[in-house]
DNA sequence: CATTATACTGTGTGTCGCACTATATTGTCA
DNA sequence: TGACAATATAGTGCGACACACAGTATAATG
């Protein structure tokens, strides 16, 4: 898709890698793929299936999650969690989210007028 | 590099975008591409000429930016300000960036302790 | 003659969106 | 009841695009 609607792709690029954050500060409790998805598109987190269960499989590859599956139900649910490395990023990351909150309110002017 | 310093690579994916932004930001005042670096990493964002100077030419192919030469000094500069288009995508994207502040800190919660 | 100011390019890697596949469990309606 | 749709739940493969990094290039300045 070349030249649809340029502006989806800025707005893509602005929540990428927020989506890692906004993922792992929702696995400080357990949760599975689905349930999680709700709960993000809940808060406006617009993020689809196909992105999160591929970016979930990748950060428990990279150690930050950590997977069990509940096959005690009907319906067989993989939980992930947040592991002990995973916390440590977490907070790492959310320490630099909030002092870039800091940085683009300074250069963005914040709550002066912009039309 | 493979696995030098993983957390790097969080810390990259979560400034992405947000580059965008702030230099969007940052060019209601025309400004040079060295100047602008220096401006940027002031504020503590960390993005380095190799990275600015190619985010530039993007933004102006895309049409968000304008740039003249300014030869009137001895050294000759090239001045960017943000075009109209430009001014609306930045109105747009701070306005996205301000609604991911309120969802993060809703999924992250808000002042929890986290560590 | 080194350093700074200033700008540009090419390549690799990683993430994200999107279009798929796959299956079991509900719910609906003839 | 039995057919069929919808939902719940999870996965894969591919392509686009942006960023980091390591380069090149040149003119002014100290």
């Amino acid at each position: 898709m070349p030249e649809l609607e340029p502006m989806q792709n800025f707005l893509t690029e602005l929540r990428r890698g927020s989506l890692t954050l906004a993922v792992l500060g929702s696995l400080r409790q357990p949760r599975y793929g689905y349930a999680l998805l709700q709960t993000l598109q809940e808060q406006n987190i617009d993020i689809e299936a196909n992105t999160l269960y591929p970016l979930l499989r990748r950060l428990e590859s990279q150690e930050l999650l950590t997977s069990d599956w509940d096959t005690s139900e009907s319906r067989p649910r993989k939980y992930y969690t947040l592991s002990r490395k995973g916390k440590e990023v977490f907070s790492r990351l959310l320490k630099e989210w909030e002092s870039m909150q800091a940085s683009i309110s300074a250069v963005c002017g914040k709550g002066e007028n912009h039309e």
